[in-house]
DNA sequence: AATCTTTTCGGGAACGTTGCCATTAATGTA
DNA sequence: TACATTAATGGCAACGTTCCCGAAAAGATT
């Protein structure tokens, strides 16, 4: 890959680089006839600037970092989208990571971030994070950081995520109010900030409706498919088995109701069920599986937003760091409901 | 973000640049006790060069361009999963773009390509495009180039596919090996490679049955619901209309086994279906879908294997290339058989 | 006519790094 | 002792760009 640069201009047309660089500028100060002469140079010969020593010139990228847990979940494929969105009007570059989940992949992304000197870092924490050092290290030394989804206390920063509480209490209310008793919640990864939120919306339901919690009906999985039936078989095994799941995530919704296939236990007959997912096809599943539909392109086009947002008024220090909560919506399908068949 | 340079290190241990350069690097020129201490320095103010000022100096950006019409697409996704991870063992970054399946963002996308200097790109083609000067003119200057899965015979390089071909015919030939006498086809862009060779498959399927081809039968359609809608009440208006539906992607069979339940037409009583997609909840649908499923996670690998390997061999010209067709497997599930309900 | 402004341009440094070509001092060789 | 060799380091240019500063020429102001 050849590129002309200025120059090679400027030895074409016989002009000095600072001329050259201001004519293509549009500087004022620059006869109109030799701006002419080297606007259509840089035309004719297809120049581009080179955003490297522009970068190297400027002390920053023109690119962000994104590091999520897996870029093959559509939940943050399509916060990706909206996050691609948002760069690519700015101008700006996304380099993905994906930290597979784990911390030490995690970290070591933050490594290459901080290498690779990005402008920003748009994160969602893997499921084993539970010490944000090396999140806290960038943002001290000034990194502009936005978190999404997976958030974190312990860093003082903007972050976006939906409404975790709201959503997972309207599930479980409307199970309650479609007569269920023995509701279990199955979350994800204890240390992830969505599990706490949707664990504390579950009981903030229970309570209201004076139901007891059963801590044998609350149980934390992972995303195996394996771990999905243990937990299953857990719940099953008890003397008195649950009548609904609500399940606190896209996948775990789609490996209880193909257990549940698996061990004939009927949906919603025997059991409801009602996930927290953004699945498009989660109204062609068979039964349709209610769900708790949460925004992800939303989420990426805000987070984004958020990030430009401190890229660009990095100076100005006196910050007010806010999380911002988008909404959810409890969609009612036939997962959860034992009417008719079509909608 | 404040980084500490060769420079300051230079400054702090009074030597010079070059000196402290090399010590890094490790030369056998440098005096030991000269080499610790510098190194010992490094590490304590956590010494990270400076990546761009590399690019400049050895004008390559470690950096690849990957260009899909959508992320938000599973096959796309898992796909990128695939070459993040292979460019990750490389230490390559992944810059990411999306086409929409516009012609105009994808000409755009590859100017950013370039103008950003990224050592090599990935393409699949967007269904709009069917002039790929674009994609020459940066081949003929030089840029490493990998066609996946959307590819165009008009570029010389490497290309890796699924064999849609065999996939398609297999897919077909199992639909009239199960009985069906009028199987419809119900391709995506006219333009786009995968869809001309899958419909080659399906022809070739009806010739080899000696099944005669029914021009109404074969259907190109695009990803909208509504487009669907339309060419699903277009197979029905036919005097006889198909008793089954072989639909060349994921989304496509999506919309179809949707439209079908909202007409109220069963699936598999009244007409079979199958897919060629490689979604994980296939099997969770109503009915569970058959489908011929593509390797995208290999694809993404391989393609991002081939386009190191050319990188790193750019000099060594006489170049042969290959397109390299990736296995399919058909899966036969409840869409496409009237058999029983559980597998 | 002498000075002050504009206009228009060139020179050079800087961003961080590497690599070539000195340079110095110490050591080895005759 | 004189010269060649080696070890260890410094100086400087270069990658492509911008920006500050200066300079020459032309024009404007007294």
């Amino acid at each position: 890959m050849e590129h002309i640069t200025i120059k090679d201009i400027a030895k074409a047309l016989n002009l000095s680089t600072s001329t050259v660089s201001r004519a293509l500028r549009g500087s004022h100060e620059i006869n109109p006839d030799t701006k002419r002469s080297v606007m259509e140079y840089a035309e004719k010969f297809n120049y581009q600037p080179n955003p490297i020593a522009l970068s190297l010139k400027e002390n920053k990228s023109r690119s962000i970092g994104v590091i999520v847990p897996e870029i093959d979940n559509p939940f943050f494929s399509q916060a990706i989208n909206g996050i691609e969105d948002i760069a690519y009007n700015k101008g700006y570059q996304v380099v993905i990571f994906q930290s597979h989940e784990s911390y030490e992949r995690e970290v070591i992304n933050t490594q290459h971030i901080t290498s690779r000197r990005v402008d920003g870092l748009l994160i969602s924490l893997s499921g084993q994070t539970t010490n944000v050092e090396h999140l806290k290290n960038l943002h001290d030394k000034g990194l502009p950081i936005v978190l999404f989804d997976r958030i974190s206390d312990e860093i003082d920063t903007h972050k976006v995520i939906s409404d975790n509480f709201e959503g997972s209490f309207n599930g479980t209310e409307h199970l309650i109010k479609t007569g269920r008793k023995r509701i279990a919640h199955i979350a994800a990864s204890p240390h992830l900030s969505i599990s706490k939120e949707r664990v504390k919306g579950y009981l903030a339901a229970l309570a209201k409706h004076n139901i007891p919690v059963d801590e044998s009906l609350l149980k934390y999985c992972n995303y195996g498919l394996q771990d999905i039936e243990f937990v299953i078989d857990q719940l099953f095994s008890n003397e008195t088995p649950p009548d609904a799941i609500f399940t606190a995530s896209d996948r775990l919704a789609l490996g209880c109701l193909s257990t549940l296939k698996k061990r004939n236990i009927k949906v919603p007959e025997d059991i409801a069920l009602i996930g927290f997912t953004n699945l498009k096809v989660a109204a062609l599943l068979a039964p349709s599986l209610s769900t708790i539909v949460q925004p992800a392109l939303d989420m990426g086009k805000r987070s984004a937003e958020l990030l430009f947002d401190l890229i660009e008024n990095t100076s100005k220090l006196p910050k007010s760091y806010r999380t911002f909560k988008l909404y959810t919506e409890l969609i009612v399908r036939n997962s959860s409901v034992m009417k008719s068949d079509e909608e």
